[in-house]
DNA sequence: ATACAGGTCTTAA
DNA sequence: TTAAGACCTGTA
């Protein structure tokens, strides 16, 4: 990584490429074997991971600023970590799998819109909508490589759209969701900053308003985009999960303030670890 | 081929 | 209040 400014950090409990991997950024990709590249707030960044020494490509100002409370570092993961059940063999493995995830603090529109399309979908398609409607309806930017990135489009940007002409950008049946969700914002009958304002339970009421965001898509705008570490969102990875592992309910209680962090240890394992048994 | 992907909405008992 | 069915589209 050369060319811009660097700054280079020593963290724990932080691994770039289950962060990419874990299916909580849909922005983030994987440019060669230690480097990856982040598009949030409308800034990139490339992060290059060797052990604990994680360089980031900006400097300490924009680090201290922005980027250092994206990546959630004031928070001490290892405390979470330390705090699981010994004798839970499951949890266990599923956190020694994914020890280096953290929960990002995320853009809420765009954490809205995202798991809005994330329903009954995949990944690699998921990743592949947000692209085209960033490419088609975000403001085109240069990065310190001179390389062409679209940043995400103001809800006012798709307000005003017919709801199945998102469908353009391959989201099926899923257009009509953001295009009403979009529009929700821009008529005021749903207000963002008064959403942030809000503890978990009143946010997540708030956000079920919002036709085409049901339970699961709540939880995990909550979890993401307003970073309530107490959301748990139950979808078909962690139902698995429970069904297998926790035919007695998940122990939520013992986790209590941060049962969506091990959600994510939990959900993490089933997407990428469990099959490799 | 047919089922399934980080579900939700609609409709009918 | 609960339970099927429908829904875009690509991949295995």
């Amino acid at each position: 990584m050369q060319g811009g400014q660097m700054f280079t950090k020593t963290i724990d409990n932080f691994d770039i490429a289950q962060i990419c991997d874990c299916g909580q950024c849909f922005r983030m990709s994987q440019r060669d074997e230690h480097t990856y590249s982040v598009i949030a707030s409308g800034k990139y960044l490339e992060v290059e991971q060797n052990g604990k020494e994680i360089t980031f490509s900006c400097g300490e100002e924009e680090f201290e600023e922005f980027w250092k409370r994206y990546f959630d570092l004031d928070r001490d993961y290892k405390k979470y970590i330390e705090a699981a059940d010994p004798n839970d063999r499951y949890l266990m493995n599923a956190i020694r799998f994914g020890s280096g995830i953290r929960i990002l603090y995320q853009d809420l529109w765009e954490m809205m819109v995202s798991f809005l399309i994330s329903q009954q979908n995949n990944i690699v398609r998921i990743r592949r909508c947000i692209q085209n409607i960033c490419e088609r309806y975000g403001g085109e930017r240069v990065n310190f490589r001179g390389e062409k990135y679209y940043t995400f489009p103001e809800p006012e940007k798709l307000a005003f759209l017919a709801e199945d002409e998102l469908k353009e950008c391959n989201l099926g049946y899923r257009s009509k969701y953001v295009a009403r969700t979009a529009r929700s914002i821009v008529e005021g009958e749903i207000d963002l900053n008064a959403v942030r304002q809000m503890p978990y339970e009143e946010a997540k009421a708030e956000l079920l308003k919002l036709y085409g965001v049901g339970v699961k898509v709540a939880d995990c705008i909550c979890l993401f985009g307003l970073h309530h570490l107490e959301a748990f969102p139950m979808d078909t990875h962690i139902l698995q999960a429970m069904e297998k592992h926790y035919k007695r309910g998940f122990p939520k209680r013992r986790y209590r303030g941060f049962e969506g962090v091990m959600q994510q240890y939990v959900f993490y394992w089933e997407l990428r670890g469990a099959r490799l048994e």
